[in-house]
DNA sequence: CTTTGTACCGTACAGCGTACGTTACTGGTA
DNA sequence: TACCAGTAACGTACGCTGTACGGTACAAAG
């Protein structure tokens, strides 16, 4: 085939363009998902992408919204805390499977209708166990700061473990007057079973139990 | 003055380049530190700039230590509650200044000078207080997350924020079929002192009760 | 006075998002 | 059947990015 030739007529749609930039963001990372680089992936010249998207904004706008869309929606009812449970460990899970995400969700200013839906499920789930507005507002505060943050640590573990081993790599860190660094690295992360993502569901309990202590939540 | 003029030598040093970045970021964002931007800014035509650093990619280390060396150390004695309290409210009150600084954390992969001590003063808090090694790992995790994640949101309403204000913002969007999104803007969000860095001192509080219960904490 | 190293500069290249104008195909109508 | 309008893909070009490479001027040392 030549590569100068002409695509056919709707080689390419909205939909297209979408899922091909999420799988190349997926398989490349975020850098990778370039204009130029999802044109030829789809078999097509760059500017042929802008008769479906407005903008590269656009197109991240919708990828953020599409990894919302991947989170389980909680149901209101008796055991909120495993609806919330359930939420949380789908938000990881989405997270992990699409690394690029945060870093694409800090930059966005307006929130999809995935995401909105996501805000609305929870906070259902929230207020109809019983919780008072400044007790759900906190606890929706923290319990999504927590898998924000832990997935944030989780991805810069994951990008620098593409670089080396976690032994590789600690062996060749300057340690000398960093006794607990040492101590900490040769006594636990080093030991075999040692993983960091066990911690989640420590800090996923201990988080859902300081919620239900929070003044304003149910009885 | 000409633009074109030659600078005098030693106009900028590696310092000044490091101090100027941090500027330019702060004052204008993280788009605006560009080396051009920087020379600049800086009073010198770009390439000079790599006659004191390797590459755009070391400033930004550079800038993510610098980050780093803001935050308290904390000391190990006693009151570990305390002492972790204060390290976490000067973290949000860094990454506060900073508001690129986290997306940047999340590409950096080698940990600076400033970074590995304030593993090691945190570690050592936590050990010398009586933790397990196992208590440990997950009470720094699940503290670390709390602190980024909180960050993460601040920065994000921040950001929305710049757009236009939040009353601005909720009328805007389409609340229909979100009941409990539209009770919680007018119930809660809309009324007079709301704010949602009061969650802050909340979660904070609620984590460190977690971290004391935690199996493996000091009695 | 000359030599040598260093710090700043000019030019250039590949790659980015995308504005603008052009071309070719296709479905609907006369 | 012939044409026409609309649409989807394309080519070119602009200003921006980081930075490789080579040149130039100045300051200190012999």
């Amino acid at each position: 085939m030549s590569t100068s030739a002409r695509a056919p007529r709707h080689t390419i749609t909205r939909e297209r363009v979408l899922a091909g930039a999420l799988e190349l963001a997926d398989a490349e990372g975020l850098a990778a998902l370039t204009i130029r680089g999802l044109a030829t992936r789809l078999g097509v010249k760059p500017m042929a992408i802008y008769h479906h998207v407005a903008s590269k904004e656009e197109i991240l706008d919708a990828l953020v919204d599409a990894v919302y869309a991947e989170i389980y929606l909680p149901v209101a009812g008796p055991p909120w805390r495993e609806q919330l449970a359930e939420r949380t460990r789908s938000m990881r899970a989405a997270l992990g499977r699409h690394p690029w995400a945060l870093s694409v969700m800090e930059t966005r200013v307006h929130p999809g209708p995935a995401n909105l839906a996501n805000h609305e499920a929870a906070l259902e789930v929230l207020r109809s166990a019983g919780f008072s507005l400044p007790a759900t507002a906190h606890a929706y505060a923290v319990l999504d700061a927590f898998v924000y943050g832990f997935c944030l640590q989780e991805s810069m573990l994951a990008a620098i473990d593409l670089e080396g081993s976690a032994d590789v790599l600690i062996a060749g860190m300057d340690l000398s007057g960093m006794p607990r660094m040492a101590e900490f690295a040769a006594g636990h992360v080093l030991t075999e079973g040692y993983a960091f993502g066990d911690s989640f569901e420590v800090g996923l309990a201990l988080v859902l139990d300081g919620i239900a202590a929070l003044p304003g939540a149910p009885a």
